[in-house]
DNA sequence: CCGCATCCTAGTGGATACTG
DNA sequence: CAGTATCCACTAGGATGCGG
């Protein structure tokens, strides 16, 4: 996208960044629960490919939002849990998806509305 | 990325698909102190291409988060305006930019110290 | 077990020129 | 003024196979 001027070093952009990265969303909110390894990751987040699990991974790592811990045994083991910025971003998800489970009726009707251009809504979006 | 099963149909993913992107959220935040015309949000909106513009603008209509205004004059006008569900939107934006502005630092910091593997940090991140 | 390297494709979005 | 149409470059990300 390459946006421009203001916009790159905007600090809301960069959280935005990674707010609105799929897999880094599930990541953070599989990893409330606390640590968890990178198979059992995999299995859990359903349709990740390991290329993907681990470059979010490595981008939660770099940001300081999770731990990446690697055990010396063998086989090898290592797991990822959550930082207290991590843990205080889980807040800020949690609130959206707060925010989602309220509103998503409201937009899914919108939706319905405007793909239908004949059907009639039997109520009105109403401006601020 | 065409995520699986449970993602798909997930109120929070549907929600983050539109927060995630950086038009569809520019838009809400310009739209915030009042109604805006197309050319306006064009200037305002530094980067953005007609295209871009108008792709983004029907997406939130349909959402129903803004309205979108016709003024049967000549030269055409046509405005936008958040509606409720837009304004209630602008309210989880800036609660995100809150966040943003809150940590930002910390996650800079992380990313100093992870991408410059040699430098100690003299401070660490804890696990919760 | 954990993950990197490579290849490859499909969709996103920028630039530009044109129209009701 | 407010878009649409066309073309094209880019890159995110899936598949696969190998390495520590």
């Amino acid at each position: 996208m390459e946006v421009t001027a203001y916009a790159k070093d905007c600090p809301s952009r960069q959280i935005l960044d990674r707010i609105g990265d799929t897999w880094s969303v599930l990541i953070v909110v599989m990893l409330a629960d606390g640590p968890q390894r990178y198979t059992a990751l995999s299995k859990k987040i359903q349709g990740v490919s390991p290329k993907m699990l681990t470059q979010t991974l490595r981008g939660l790592e770099r940001d300081g939002l999770i731990i990446r811990t690697v055990h010396a045994e063998v086989p090898p083991r290592v797991d990822y849990q959550l930082t207290e910025l991590g843990q205080s971003l889980l807040g800020l998800v949690r609130a959206l998806e707060q925010w989602a489970e309220t509103h998503i009726e409201d937009v899914q009707r919108a939706r319905v509305v405007y793909d239908n251009p004949g059907v009639k809504a039997d109520y009105a979006y109403s401006a601020k």
